[in-house]
DNA sequence: TATGACTTTGTAATGAGTACAAAGTTAGAA
DNA sequence: TTCTAACTTTGTACTCATTACAAAGTCATA
């Protein structure tokens, strides 16, 4: 599941403290859900981290990967990103940016947002900026 | 379901040409659909609009429901909003604006957005900016 | 090692949305 | 007007992400 060796203690140091941060206890399953989506930047779904962690966690439950994955959205250690409906992704990393997904490959970019400005009486704890339409590789080499 | 009876032939003729524009025969239950996104500014989601008309169209159809909307979302004549995870919600207004979704009371708010700038080399076709918080009125006035 | 709290697991249920085929409706040709 | 083909609606059955829940397992600490 980490492909970098050399990484992968760093990113299981993090993913420890991650769930340490979030007042849990830090499980084996907790803290593999948790470096998942570290490592991964691909903005996996629930289901794609249940499937990537299965063949090393056998008895890994569908139950413990959405009980996980909630808890650090909701201490605000990982981030849900709705860019694609009926269907939510997570993302590790937290600074504030937006996300693009391409309608031809369906790949999601992470894009820095230059400026933003909103109304101040509303209190804005979160922000979700998603964008769709063709990404820099599918405007030159179109599939089907 | 249309409140002010001097709106309502306005807002119909808006829902009728919304239907031929998308290239659609406009029937009456596609007028009702239509007519229902453009009245009604809260954004409503596909089971809203479905209870919503039913009492007027009893034969009514989630199917025809969905259907409509889908088609219209295509032909970019509402928009889909995707502010809160699971459930789809449906906006008349197209311009460029954000949602914010207050998390007391659910209710959510058309925003205007001043200033926002992307990277060039992405071909974007639908924003989607999604805040969540708590609005004023919640602010000065917490529901338990 | 015993106890109680926390964690994981698996199954069953929920609920939004989709697939599909049958029934109904409409426009336009004959 | 009547017929026909295309379009539209309806209802049912299904899919699939997510949730509820209770039983089994694990761990920290006394």
């Amino acid at each position: 599941m980490i492909q970098q060796a050399h990484k992968s203690n760093e990113i299981a140091a993090q993913a420890f403290s991650l769930i340490k941060e979030c007042g849990l206890r830090p499980s084996p399953q907790r803290i593999a859900v948790a470096a998942y989506v570290l490592c991964y930047r691909t903005h996996p779904t629930a289901d794609e981290i249940f499937t990537g962690l299965k063949e090393q966690y056998p008895s890994l439950s569908r139950t413990t990967v959405y009980n996980t994955l909630h808890s650090l959205v909701s201490s605000k250690g990982i981030m849900e990103v709705n860019v694609e409906p009926g269907i939510a992704r997570f993302d590790g990393y937290t600074e504030p940016h937006a996300h693009f997904r391409c309608q031809m490959c369906n790949m999601i970019y992470d894009i820095d947002l230059i400026e933003m400005s909103f109304p101040e009486e509303f209190d804005i704890s979160g922000v979700q900026v998603n964008l769709t339409g063709c990404c820099p590789q599918c405007r030159v080499n179109p599939k089907p």
